[in-house]
DNA sequence: TGTACATCAGTGAACGCGCGTTCACTGATGTAC
DNA sequence: TGTACATCAGTGAACGCGCGTTCACTGATGTAC
């Protein structure tokens, strides 16, 4: 028997997971490195190929843990127009938008994901339409589910891009506008559904 | 007096310009190098700063130009229902996803421009903000100016993350729901302000 | 007309640095007997 | 109970490479006289 339980290296490998979620949305896919992420989970470089066979593979299985939280996230959300307008109005927060960290993993990332190796795109479309269902799941069941799908695409596509510009707008009343006119395009699309 | 005209400088420098917005858009910022740019340019990557002071100084031009030409894109067409129409379907095509290269300048790099220097933010914003106020300008005129700014925000919101979704998805029959999903909820954001 | 010099866009090698990845090694813990 | 050995998560230095940036130099063209 090794000096360590079994379930040791898969703590180790969450730890590094969590750690990567965070640098990756901070920094950027391009922008980080193995070394950077190993420390902020407390390694050293060397051992991230004990627990992944690539950066890539890494990078996948963050995607995955990512967005897989945020689909738990939605799913948990009481079923009623109230709860997801709190959804919306939180997403797209100054809060949200100034803690990219903690954030939405598609507006961290989206635009790098598009040139990532087969293996993230995957994982990413796996974990993105999940999401898209859940939103859908969501909305109120007057339209019919082909229609509800469609319309969780166009909020999930609302909230993203607001969240991004905003971010990418450096004057804070004219990034805070886009989350304002964010918002009442989200709301927009909950009321068309009535 | 020197043995090219005034204008031989300037005719590089836009060859340049014009070399790395194709380089960016294709291989992300962070993915795209100096020398990379100046070889597609039919250059050496020593004369890189005789044009630019950085990679920033040049980003920063890229955005402002491209997203520039955009504007006077839109600019350009009639202020009718079927133009834009047609100017969202043009954006949410397969030949678009197909060729980003060519493609939306925002769409290829908003999340990663948020992480960049306050010089590529600010020409980022600048550029950005006149799109949407050239999109307004198309809308019917039946609503306030407000609430078409606003609906210009959402419209370039849905157009924008629908392209990097449909580019993110490797699936292809998954990748053009999400493009025609896009095409219905831009259109239905036309529907709603009449 | 001929020659010396100034100009300057562009060349290409070099700089220090961080990248993804590899690998010989460490050392704490378990088993064998 | 004591000692030799096996296991293996983690260490840390090293690899070749490409990055952004710098700089001494080239060479084609103009001017001065």
């Amino acid at each position: 028997m090794a000096r360590y339980g079994a379930e040791h290296k898969m703590e180790t490998r969450r730890r590094i997971i969590t750690a990567a979620s965070r640098r990756l949305k901070q920094d950027g896919i391009d922008g980080s490195g193995i070394a950077a992420v190993m420390s902020d989970a407390s390694l050293t470089n060397g051992a991230f190929y004990a627990h992944f066979g690539s950066k890539d593979d890494l990078v996948a299985n963050v995607i995955a843990d990512q967005l897989e939280q945020q689909r738990a996230a939605i799913s948990a959300l009481p079923a009623d127009r109230d709860s997801l307008e709190g959804y919306i109005r939180g997403y797209l927060s100054t809060e949200h938008r100034d803690n990219q960290p903690d954030g939405c993993p598609t507006a961290a990332l989206l635009s790098e994901i598009g040139r990532c190796a087969d293996v993230v795109k995957d994982a990413y479309s796996t974990g993105a339409q999940s999401i898209v269902h859940e939103i859908a799941a969501h909305l109120p069941v007057v339209a019919s589910e082909a229609d509800r799908t469609q319309a969780a695409w166009g909020l999930f596509s609302i909230l993203v891009t607001s969240l991004q510009l905003s971010r990418a707008i450096a004057d804070p009343e004219a990034s805070a506008q886009v989350l304002d006119a964010g918002i009442n395009n989200a709301l927009r699309v909950l009321e068309t559904l009535n």
